[in-house]
RNA sequence: GCGCCCGUAGCUCAGUUGGAUAGAGCAGCGGACUUCUAAUCCGCAGGCCGCAGGUUCGAAUCCUGCCGGGCGCGCCA
């Protein structure tokens, strides 16, 4: 695809030299225009040409048409149209190439990594370990795997990460708030903490606690086996002597356990959800390795910091930031954003060569205090990049539900998994772009009909995995798709599908580059919508010729390839067979 | 009040980074099952692309100003 590009931008270029205008000059756009009637690319180079050389675009679109020159083998043909589009047509031959190029392991898919094995990391979720994972967290699970699903498949190493902030007064209240629910499980009169948290799931956490002791200790621990997770460390002793001791130890035991209890289920959400983090990176290690008082340091030393009433402040004003913010309070803790500044720098002096943050719309305020601190710590601009996903709205009933985490009444992505499956949410999350909010209704993603594009985009490729299983039972040898049984294929609706699949490696590099996955769910319905219009127009492709009968099925091998490709990308089974329905 | 995002068919949303006659799904109406799996397909109807200016060959898309909605504006995270 990408070579085919070049080829026609030279030609133009060649074309163009009469008029003094050369590659420097103009920045030649050839798409694929809307209607399929005006070719399979298009330009409009005489349209910016003609304003710029004073001449009357259809006239110059005209010279252009006649001086380019181009193999017949590749392009067919070469029209004016509308007001100076120069549009082409591929040559069958090489459209037959571009499918084949898509099989290739070699091809098409292998000519478009482009980013040289870069590291990028990725971060997205990042949720306080205070609960298990809310629904509001799906969105940005589904968009931060594809993403980094994308930037893999264009030649970059994308690494997935998932920040943990384990450090800090949210963990405290957690912490209190666990062994208040324990303390009156025991039947022991205490206050709950101000602000505490109230959710069913500590209270359960306290009755397994009491219950089981130490060995839901120990079981809680076991869980955590592999190398991300080796700062995860038992509480001391047993859960009956920490109502013993001072409030302030008890509550770091009990934190502790929460901590543990949470992430598991956290990270059994992930993989259930289909999100593999190369990296879980906790807070409490950059306290440790004193990365926040060095990233401070360095801040400091760079000007960019002063004192008032006994707290530090960043001056982010100097960045664009419309106040200043603290960075250390004044009873000496260092705040949330601290700690953040200081992840980011040892994610710069990590090594990746790009970062991008997935956060949620309530943080959007905090980019310009973000991206100030960055270029002050001398990290290049546009190192990170900061990705904006809308709100979520659950509808059931059609009422909104509350998510508030404090209240305890809010739904969780297993519920959800539970409710709809991961492929449905998954692909319902991808099927808007990020900066537009989303309206989820829970109603309609729990009925599995065809209000579900993801079971239209799934039943398509088990329709064509189940004609090749036809095809082989019936003895009909259809081997590997070649030049010459694809040199058969005729029918008009074949070709659409055919024009459309060839688009693949096109579009996930826009998707990856424009850091929009959705447009891999626009893509593999379209691709689904085509192939149902083929199979319904081409009645019975197994009784046809066999000569044409070849390449029909041939087609659908490259179908089923292509809804592969984009189900690896967005992390979804694509089935041989579905259930038959009634 | 200031900042960010959004405003497209009755509803939920796409719209290939400024292109040709603005599309899809659902809902509505009318068709196609002696089926290679109908979870499908075909047709009809449905639009002041929030409003008003501007930029240019050309605007749903870019700029400005309004109107409407969401979110944010802590020594919280």
């Amino acid at each position: 695809m990408l070579k085919l590009e070049d080829l026609l931008r030279k030609a133009l270029l060649a074309a163009i030299e009469q008029y003094g205008v050369f590659e420097e000059d103009v920045d030649i756009v050839l798409e694929k225009p809307r209607e399929s009637g005006h070719g399979d690319l298009s330009t409009n180079l005489a349209l910016t040409l003609g304003g710029r050389l004073g001449r009357k675009p259809r006239e110059l679109a005209g010279e252009i048409a006649a001086a380019v020159s181009l193999p017949r083998e590749i392009i067919a043909s070469v029209e004016i149209a509308g007001p100076g589009f120069i549009n082409f047509r591929i040559a069958r031959e090489h459209q037959i190439d571009r499918l084949l190029a898509l099989l290739r392991s070699d091809g098409s898919l292998a000519a478009i990594k482009t980013g040289g094995g870069k590291r990028i990391n990725v971060e997205f979720i990042s949720a306080n370990p205070t609960g298990p994972l809310n629904v509001v967290s799906a969105r940005a699970g589904a968009f931060g795997m594809t993403l980094a699903n994308l930037l893999d498949a264009i030649g970059f190493d994308a690494h997935a990460e998932y920040y943990v902030n384990d450090a800090g007064r949210q963990i405290k209240l957690l912490g209190r708030s666990l062994r208040a629910h324990y303390l009156q499980l025991a039947g022991r009169p205490v206050e709950f903490p101000e602000n505490g948290y109230k959710g069913r799931y500590l209270e359960i956490m306290a009755a397994e606690l009491l219950a089981k002791d130490s060995k839901a200790i120990q079981e809680a621990g076991a869980a955590f086996d592999d190398e991300s997770f080796q700062r995860i460390e038992l509480p001391c002793g047993d859960a009956a002597t920490w109502g013993e001791l001072p409030e302030d130890e008890a509550v770091g035991c009990f934190a502790k356990y929460a901590l543990m209890k949470i992430l598991g289920w956290q990270r059994e959400t992930c993989r259930r959800f289909g999100l593999r983090f190369e990296t879980w990176y906790f807070e409490s290690e950059l306290h440790e390795t004193r990365r926040i008082e060095r990233a401070l340091e360095r801040l400091k030393k760079q000007g960019a910091v002063y004192e008032q009433e006994d707290a530090v402040w960043f001056r982010s004003t100097d960045f664009g930031d419309e106040k200043d913010r603290v960075l250390v309070r004044s009873d000496g803790m260092p705040t949330y954003f601290l700690a953040d500044i200081a992840y980011h720098y040892h994610k710069f002096q990590r090594g990746f060569e790009h970062a991008i943050d997935f956060w949620g719309p309530d943080h959007h305020g905090y980019i310009p205090r973000m991206q100030g601190a960055m270029k002050a710590l001398g990290v290049p601009e546009g190192w990170l990049e900061i990705q904006i996903l809308q709100q979520v709205t659950f509808l059931e009933d059609g009422r909104i539900l509350d998510m508030s985490k404090r209240k305890g009444q809010f739904v969780t992505m297993d519920a959800l998994m539970d409710e709809v499956g991961a492929d449905v949410a998954k692909f319902l999350f991808l099927t808007r772009k990020p900066n537009s909010h989303l309206d989820f209704d829970l109603d309609l993603a729990r009925q599995q009909s065809d209000v579900n594009p993801v079971l239209k985009v799934k039943y398509a490729h088990a329709r064509s995995c189940s004609l090749l299983k036809n095809a082989a039972e019936r003895g009909v040898e259809v081997g590997e798709p070649t030049a010459e049984s694809l040199s058969h294929l005729e029918d008009e609706s074949a070709w659409a599908v055919a024009r459309e699949l060839v688009r693949l490696p096109q579009v996930i590099v826009s998707a990856a580059t424009s850091r929009e996955p959705h447009r891999l769910t626009g893509y593999a319905l379209e691709i689904a919508t085509l192939y149902n219009q083929f199979y319904n127009q081409c009645k019975r492709i197994l009784d046809q010729d066999p000569a044409r009968r070849l390449a029909l099925l041939h087609l659908s091998v490259v179908t089923g390839h292509v809804l592969r490709k984009v189900a690896e990308l967005i992390g979804i089974e694509m089935p041989e067979a579905m259930e038959k329905r009634d």
